[in-house]
DNA sequence: CCAAAAGTGTTGTTTCTACACCCATGA
DNA sequence: TCATGGGTGTAGAAACAACACTTTTGG
């Protein structure tokens, strides 16, 4: 789809879309030992961004969270939770508000695509192996290290900070690695998980008590073979006891 | 103002507000040892609702809000935040949505006020006693016992449901009496809404050993005299601490 | 043999919980 | 003098934090 064809369509919706409302998705992922997020970026504007989406006026915020994300990972079912609204009049910072608009040949913020937004945050946790990003002729998508992201469109670095903030108000009570592990892993990957929301080293001793002190997980038969170390015992999260307390809690 | 005006002013404000979204205020009080809820009617509608308004298109999320609820309680500055939003396309129940526009004269459901709404809740601590509603011809505004509150308007219910167990989740991290009791009171007032807010009775004097040693309060010299039973000490919150507190998490 | 990472265990401290006892007041 | 609610304290259980020693593997 050319460039023109996408703007087109943006600007051709209005039937469609809920005007003045959008969610902004921040997708976490863990990879090589590393926290990363999701972010996508138009060719023809020199920032990149969180995934961003409208909501059809028939459907629920939470459904267009989920085409969104369906939409750059192909995936369904992606485990998400709204965590804040965000939409101070002037919230996109001004000049990328003004760029973006001139790249798409909006120069009179008539459009509703202009006007005021107010942006309802998502939070999403996904396994890294299961995503395939799709991209297309106007759009790229790429995972970032948490440590490496760039100075993002509008302020959606402070909503990726806001998302942190809230998982990490909630690590004691959810099985924060569930959704962001594979099938079988060694405790020292949900540790790092961890270590990366909290900001800090964890003993390895005490966290590994007092995961397994939950009823969350359960110690398999299996080892994982790495270079240089001791075989390591593998776990599996126990997925009814997970999705019961994601369910009740969120 | 009479109905007819009412209806007009709403009418006619397709470009001061921004279209489909509005805030939903939950606003809580402590008197009499009961939490209690404001809640508002129209004198057109049969079935009591939270106070609602809807965001101009210049103003930020929280200063609407903010004016929606000094319209009612008079107060300025009062203590809020964002805990959630709201919008299924049939969130609001049906038949509430139908009778409400019918009565509006809004048969057709092609005013933008008759189409679906996302709706920002907000939850609001106030001191009961600072509390001057400011009704009008059209709207009842009352105060309502937590345990009394009847079948509201739409998924108003569910709203106040969420905002409270927004305030349980943070009730061991944030001083959570703060803004809702006057400048001296007894513990036991204090322990009161902590029962209510998290649904159990606890033990008196864990409870105040345990709040005692947190850094929010601050035991006063003097005493409340109540009837029959001994002097009880007055504390007060330490300002400073808790509005640290207050900024810091949310 | 060594470094690295993992398995297992200990100990002292803090926090939580469940109580007991006494006191001051108005009726 | 009694019922009510408040002030103060204590003992056992549970949770937490800090740390030691051993095992296995590849180089």
């Amino acid at each position: 789809m050319k460039r023109r064809n996408i703007i087109d369509k943006i600007m051709n919706n209005e039937a469609v879309y809920q005007q003045g409302v959008s969610v902004d998705c921040v997708v976490f992922g863990f990879h090589d030992r590393m926290l990363k997020v999701l972010l996508s970026k138009f060719n023809f504007f020199y920032k990149w961004m969180l995934p961003v989406g409208f909501i059809k006026k028939d459907e629920d915020i939470d459904a267009a969270a989920h085409r969104v994300l369906k939409k750059i990972t192909g995936l369904d079912n992606i485990y998400l939770y709204q965590f804040h609204a965000f939409g101070s009049p002037m919230r996109p910072n001004l000049k990328d508000h003004n760029d973006i608009m001139a790249k798409m040949g909006l120069k009179d913020n008539s459009h509703w695509v202009a006007q005021r937004f107010i942006s309802v945050g998502y939070c999403a946790l996904v396994e890294y192996s299961q995503v395939h990003i799709r991209t297309n002729a106007n759009k790229d998508v790429r995972w970032f290290n948490l440590n490496e992201i760039p100075s993002l469109y509008s302020d959606h670095n402070n909503i990726i900070e806001k998302a942190l903030s809230t998982i990490r108000s909630q690590i004691n009570i959810l099985p924060i690695g569930y959704k962001l592990l594979p099938e079988k892993f060694p405790l020292s990957e949900l540790r790092i998980i961890y270590e990366t929301i909290l900001g800090c080293e964890l003993d390895r001793r005490n966290f590994q008590r007092k995961i397994l002190s939950t009823e969350y997980l359960i110690k398999l038969d299996e080892y994982c073979e790495k270079t240089g170390q001791k075989p390591t015992v593998l776990f599996s999260f126990d997925k009814k006891q997970c999705d019961k307390a994601l369910q009740n809690i969120i």
